[in-house]
DNA sequence: GTTAGCGTACTCGGATACCGGTTGTCCGAGTGGCAAAGG
DNA sequence: CCTTTGCCACTCGGACAACCGGTATCCGAGTACGCTAAC
């Protein structure tokens, strides 16, 4: 009842991720089209060729349309930042919106002039250091980071990943 | 079309923690009904209630009934961090839910006995890192703080809230 | 005058509808490759 | 054998529907106050 959880990020920032790391270690020569991306994990391929369509508006990926056509990725996976994929995702705008609800009603009227440029409000300026915090951590880590994490503890994963996309060719 | 603002949080937060700053300018001596408080915001009243229900359920107000009743300050706003708030109205599950698409197709059966306890999730250790900054962040401040920020910058808000909730008795 | 009892009005609390947005799907536009035909 | 030309299959891209969770609302349970009436 009261577990709501409801500050739930896009659920396609997992896919997308994921998607970038499996087109990192592919290389980025060739181009893979989205089903077979999509058919790696049994994701419905549509929706995540929307994803990628994200991510290429954001200059994370590069699509080419025709037989032989596909994504790949645009920049070195050390030019790509957690942040860049999550803003392509999730969108731009920040978690916690001010309203400014303190202006209306009570406030803010009754304090003659309301020309008076109120000073900013305190509680959206809290929410928006906690979310820089968050955004730094996000932006200071880059896919190539996340790749060396992953080969470090499953050093197979690569050529598995490489293995699996060449031979359902 | 692309900006779709996704990780939105629950407006509820910002009406709630306005009206906890409230609150505490009011003294946690009366408690004040959820209608006075939502009317000083212009805010539906019911909605608001559902709010601080929540906000009782987590020990941040206490709640009386019958006349007279309404909602006080549970603890000094000292106390009070903004984690506590957003994870009253917001939920305590974390933002990114790893839901492990990588145990699934191509790189889950292929890799001959799966019992193999794979590494965790390197993208899920990413965004979690990222999230508990933000999490650090939110627990670093309490309303005293956010309320020294108000009195600060806007000396006269605690009076005239005083007066606003005094006149309309 | 005091006190016990009752009615009433006010408040929270949870159960109940409504709506916007994410999730999921589909079809059209564009493009490169392949094959066949002609030189 | 080489070149040209037309067709076709494959891919992205954006437009369309469906389901879920936040938004909003309402009515019932409980309580303290105030009034009345009896002692």
């Amino acid at each position: 009842m009261s577990s709501v959880q409801v500050v739930r990020m896009n659920e396609g920032v997992e896919w997308a991720t994921h998607t970038c790391l499996n087109l990192a270690w592919l290389g980025a020569e060739r181009a893979v089209p989205a089903a077979r991306l999509a058919a790696f994990y049994e994701l419905p391929a549509a929706y995540l060729n929307k994803q990628l369509q994200a991510l290429t508006r954001a200059n994370i990926l590069t699509s080419v349309s025709g037989p032989r056509g596909g994504f790949r990725l645009a920049k070195a996976p050390e030019q790509v930042t957690l942040m860049d994929v999550v803003t392509a995702i999730d969108g731009p705008d920040p978690a916690f919106r001010c309203t400014e609800i303190r202006q209306r009603g009570g406030s803010g009227e009754a304090a003659g002039p309301t020309s008076a440029p109120a000073a900013p409000c305190a509680i959206d300026a809290a929410m928006r250091k906690a979310e820089l915090a968050w955004r730094r951590e996000l932006a200071a880590q880059t896919l190539a980071d996340v790749i060396a994490t992953v080969e470090s503890s499953n050093p197979g994963v690569p050529d598995k990943v490489r293995r699996w996309f060449d031979d359902t060719r």
